[in-house]
DNA sequence: CAATGTGTAAAGCTC
DNA sequence: GAGCTTTGCACATTG
């Protein structure tokens, strides 16, 4: 290997990259490689797709995923193979040409590249992996785990009459029922099941449907009766038709509202 | 602008990249922009992260889209940005940064550069539009909407039961009802209204829970007795379980019998 | 614009 | 491994 990573190629041939970038592509450890240029593509497995000629960009990363996305729009890529899977590069007929294929079950994508504007070899570093320890942490808030926390922790302000879990809050998350696993399982003042369904985003049909697989799956379990509250942002037109069409409940929460709910200490603690 | 697309630049300097990608970036037409190297993320939006240094590709296409990728791992991007949003590249002390703002909502990614191996500006090309005349066409078989079609044209081979659409097929597909869109929607011999829903991957509960809302929903609009029946490669344990409980059915179809199906011309059609 | 459903969905988690 | 849920889901389509 002439070059150590990172390094460029400009404008290479075909045998020019499989020289320089092959080894570090199948080589132990393997490196990130990425390729641009004007190419075909195929993809066979669970379904199967063509795509015409187009600037597009490749991505080998060590883990095996492989992405290949058109240069020119679309947050998706145009054809992939998520981790395990490897590539091979080879030339054909004064093309090179880049194989992927998944190691788990039988999908394949080929690129044929009839001009490589660039080709590169990065250094290796870390994941993205949620380990707080790692170099490279990855930190997220606002999800779905955060609410169903400050419901836990603060039912009332969802519903005036929600208890506070009894006993340790683990119990009272992500119970299991017949239908599943629902989110929140809290009791009312009058002492009432209430199954609670959590969702990040806005609600939909399918969401107010699950709460009451949930709901009527309690009912018929524990032979009492179930309230059922969707939590979310907001509900579509269906979602609030199917609710009040089945007696089921829903509640306003904001994942912005959870995290500022969670700043800092609130009036009430100064005030007891 | 010195250079014309496509061109690199390896271990640019900040500055350098501003002075001769930046132009590309935001101008008129705008260019496809490649910029790699060791970095950290922020995200702020609908939820939020931090991402700590780490080796990472972003791409803008012209489109708007921004994608920021770990190097080593995953298919999906660690911070993104879909179409419609806008890119700007400043340097701040001694870094390169990279803005990324979605124009139709709240939401923005912030790339700090400490260190880049690589910057590129491709030509632009066409995108992967379906539409079958455009130089880069992309097409895909094997979908939801073939089996759809198998179905329509062999209802016999789902279930010996099915008689074949009367009039034209299109009015039995996408059919309309209370609680949303029916795939397809049949008689049998003993003229029951039978209601199909597709899926092309293994069909789990909230697959089986769609067809009982679309049967109740016929059932109650046309008030005759309705089959409900969920056409699917596999079904997963608690889905054929709930099928079982409220009456439904389901019949195997593989997304990959359909092509084999339609690939030709079938004995059958020697035989008269 | 909202609403609905599909996807080669991917990814994470539990059993 | 199967099964289930979430995703900053994205994306297409239709009203």
């Amino acid at each position: 290997m002439t070059e150590e990573p990172p390094f460029v190629l400009e404008s290479p041939s075909p045998e020019e990259v499989l020289r320089k970038v092959a080894p570090y592509l199948h080589g132990t450890p393997r490196y990130p490689v990425v390729i641009a240029g004007m190419c075909t593509a195929r993809y066979e497995g669970r379904a199967s797709s063509k795509a015409g000629p187009a600037v597009r960009i490749a991505i080998c990363k060590p883990d095996g995923t492989f992405i290949l996305h058109n240069a020119m729009e679309k947050r998706e890529p145009t054809n992939w193979n998520p981790a395990p899977s490897v590539q091979r590069l080879r030339t054909d007929g004064g093309n090179l040409v880049l194989v992927s294929k998944r190691l788990d079950v039988p999908e394949t994508v080929i690129v044929t590249f009839e001009d490589v504007h660039a080709a590169m070899v990065l250094p290796r570093s870390v994941g993205d992996s949620r380990a707080s320890n790692a170099p490279s942490a990855f930190t997220i808030s606002r999800t779905h785990e955060e609410m169903v926390r400050y419901i836990l922790e603060n039912p009332s302000r969802i519903d005036p009459s929600l208890l506070p879990p009894e006993g340790p809050p683990e119990r009272h998350t992500e119970v299991e029922c017949g239908a599943g696993i629902a989110d929140v399982v809290l009791r009312d003042e009058k002492g009432r099941l209430v199954v609670i369904e959590v969702k990040r985003a806005r609600a939909d049909i399918n969401a107010a449907a699950q709460l009451k697989r949930y709901v009527d799956a309690f009912r018929e379990e524990r032979g009492e009766s179930v309230r059922g509250i969707l939590v979310a942002p907001d509900v579509t037109k269906g979602c609030e038709k199917y609710l009040r069409k089945h007696g089921l409940e829903w509640r306003r929460l904001r994942p912005e509202d959870v995290e500022r709910a969670e700043e800092g200490p609130t009036l009430d603690d100064f005030l007891g």
